[in-house]
RNA sequence: CGGGGCAUAGCUCAAUUGGCAGAGCGCUUGGUUCGGGACCAAGAGGUUCUGAGUUCAAGUCUCAGUGCCCCGACCA
């Protein structure tokens, strides 16, 4: 049984006011209820009683992650570059990974993940598909040298990260497996007390439904989900990433070219307007009726996205389809040179040598508004397969307000989230790269096929605050406060009959398995009442003169709004029942 | 990497035209208090980010550097 903490004798450095640098609510509490620091941008110390919380979330993490065959390992933080060249990842990373040489000269980097490691690890110990399959995981502190870090520890460039990463004799027993994994994170979540949703992470177009990130809704979040209103549907996607345009969105084919519907095209002097908006309102059309040019530079080569007016380009979509995550945005001078116009004046048509990649609602643009490729002039009537053909065809668009679900077509419901988690089936991209194959029953060399899941354990505590907190501080769900109850104990010199009861109290609370914070301090009530809601432990007990004269102890959650009085022998099954104690939990804990 | 801003006590911030470096909170000591960040008194605490320059004089002006923050493209 752990003595209950004393706030004397625990480090805990609150603080009124937050550092100035503190950027969000999460930050602003974390700072003040003295749970973490920080060192240099995005690198923070971990105090103890945010350390609590860490632990907490890693042993819900633990717990789950064994209940479905994973094996806790740990991974080196410092990785040779000879395993980072074997999957090209050490050219390919960018400065994101943080490289360093050691005394030989010898070329390391600080872990922004561990797939090649832990392939290296299995290739060499697993021989035969009877070995498989074999879940690995660790939860350690990785590294990314991020460009911007933000929000305390929730973009931090030294990071505590749960990986996992499973390796599979064939396709479908992977398959079967994240389906598992996806079960899990769905189960970490929910214990930890946090409103969050699984989403899918892919474009669907590709068809999988095999990499979902996991949000926690908060306004605060960095990331734009859309969810379909009818919970029947179930459809969730990162807007990153979410179906937006389809190839049923093109009314139009080869044949349309001598459409009698057409018109001919003709030139429209429009001066110094080049955004779609400005001439929409010039010539009293919808922006939907106009044919929006970007043009990208790949390898050199001028590449064009074609966009219906009132559509904004994804970019990710256009690296994905073009096979090119190198494509840049083209500047001025390049549109110049392509294109012969400035930025805000270029069509599609006219320019055979530049190939064009359509989204599917461009492509129902008929007789469309767009750039005259002349500076001042836009041109009416332009039209696909008459007046110019595309390259390509493809979902390039971001989804936008008044979409309809891509999968049932009601509405779609905008959230924002902070990705806590993500799920991937990763194929034998890195068991094929670097050799990891098994026999398999008919003694043919197979690499294993591999999934991975991560977990941001600190962004995970930050969440739960951006979710949980009011303004006094910090509200902790039960399962991961650092402490489940605060014992604060007033007028010790004035009444001995104070003392005897925090005794009894105190230890009636431990042994049955309650965390217990004890506020000795020599500090005012005011001070103790702020810090503990600060703090933002659930349970609040309070033992003074005036409580016992009213007839015991008084109890509060954090989330009430008034205490109540509880009778001295009324006040252990009272506060295991508000903390929503069942008896197994509170005998596990006792006997740790 | 591009654009903007900041850097003064542990924290939040002042310092007029270039003219003695300050306040609140926190901390120490003593006293008085004790149910929502109490009060009185006395203290401790500074390389004004670093370096150079201008000046009789620089926290303040100039240059360079560093660190940090904010706005845009990556990620747990």
């Amino acid at each position: 049984m752990t003595p209950a903490a004393k706030l004397s004798r625990f480090f805990l450095p609150t603080l009124r006011e937050a550092p100035s640098d503190a950027d969000n609510v999460s930050a602003k509490l974390m700072f003040r209820s003295g749970m973490i620091r920080k060192v240099a941008s995005g690198i923070y110390e971990w105090l103890p009683l945010g350390l609590r919380v860490l632990r907490k979330i890693e042993r819900i993490i633990r717990e789950e992650m064994d209940s479905i065959g994973g094996q806790e390992v740990s991974l080196p933080v410092v990785q040779p570059r000879a395993l980072w060249d074997e999957t090209s990842r050490w050219g390919v990373y960018g400065k994101e990974l943080l490289r360093f040489k050691d005394r030989k000269d010898g070329e390391f980097c600080f872990a922004p993940t561990a797939e090649e490691v832990v392939t290296d690890l299995v290739r060499r110990e697993i021989r035969s598909w009877r070995q498989l399959p074999l879940m690995l995981y660790q939860i350690g502190l990785k590294f990314r040298d991020e460009i911007r870090p933000r929000f305390g520890v929730m973009r931090s460039r030294e990071f505590l990260m749960k990986d996992a990463y499973s390796f599979h004799a064939g396709e479908d027993d992977v398959t079967r497996y994240y389906g598992e994994v996806v079960g899990a994170y769905k189960k970490i979540f929910g214990r930890c007390g946090l409103n969050f949703r699984p989403v899918e992470a892919q474009s669907g177009a590709i068809g999988g439904s095999f990499s979902h990130e996991f949000m926690v809704l908060a306004e605060t979040g960095e990331e734009t989900i859309v969810s379909c209103a009818d919970p029947q549907c179930g459809y969730a996607a990162n807007i990153e990433r979410a179906e937006a345009s389809r190839p049923g969105d093109a009314r139009t084919g080869p044949s349309s070219a001598n459409d009698p519907n057409l018109k001919t095209p003709a030139d429209i002097p429009t001066p110094g307007l080049h955004a779609v908006e400005e001439v929409a309102k010039l010539l009293g059309e919808q922006p939907r009726r106009f044919l929006k040019t970007q043009l990208y530079i790949l390898h050199g080569k001028p590449v064009m996205a074609l966009l219906r007016g009132d559509h904004q380009l994804n970019e990710a979509k256009l690296a994905a389809h073009l096979a090119a995550p190198e494509i840049r945005r083209a500047n001025e001078d390049e549109y110049v040179k392509f294109l012969g116009c400035p930025v805000g004046f270029a069509g599609p048509q006219g320019h055979p040598d530049v190939p064009i990649h359509a989204d599917y609602a461009a492509l129902g643009v008929l007789n469309g508004i767009t750039g005259a490729n002349k500076n001042g002039f836009h041109a009416r009537n332009i039209n696909m397969w008459r007046d110019f053909n595309a390259a390509g065809q493809a979902d390039l668009r971001m989804t936008t307000a008044g979409d309809p679900c891509p999968r049932c077509g009601r509405n779609l419901e905008w959230h924002k989230g902070i990705e806590v988690g993500h799920t991937f089936k990763l194929g034998i991209k890195y068991s094929q790269a670097m050799g990891a194959t098994y026999l398999d029953k008919n003694q043919n060399p197979q690499p294993a096929v591999m999934g991975c899941y991560g977990i941001g354990v600190g962004r995970t505590v930050a969440a739960a605050i951006e979710q949980n907190h009011d303004a006094a501080g910090i509200r902790w769900p039960a399962s991961i406060a650092p402490f489940h109850a605060v014992l604060i104990v007033l007028d010790l010199a004035a009444d001995p009959r104070v003392r005897e009861a925090a005794a009894s109290l105190r230890s009636a609370l431990l042994a049955a398995g309650v965390e217990l914070l004890e506020d000795d301090r020599e500090d005012s009530p005011g001070v103790k009442f702020k810090d503990a809601d600060l703090i933002g432990i659930p349970l609040r007990i309070v033992l003074s003169k005036k409580s016992l004269d009213r007839g015991g102890a008084e109890i509060k959650l954090r989330s009430a709004l008034q205490p109540e009085i509880v009778p001295l022998s009324e006040c252990l099954p009272r506060s295991l029942a508000l903390l929503g104690f069942s008896g197994k939990e509170a005998v596990a804990a006792t006997t740790e």
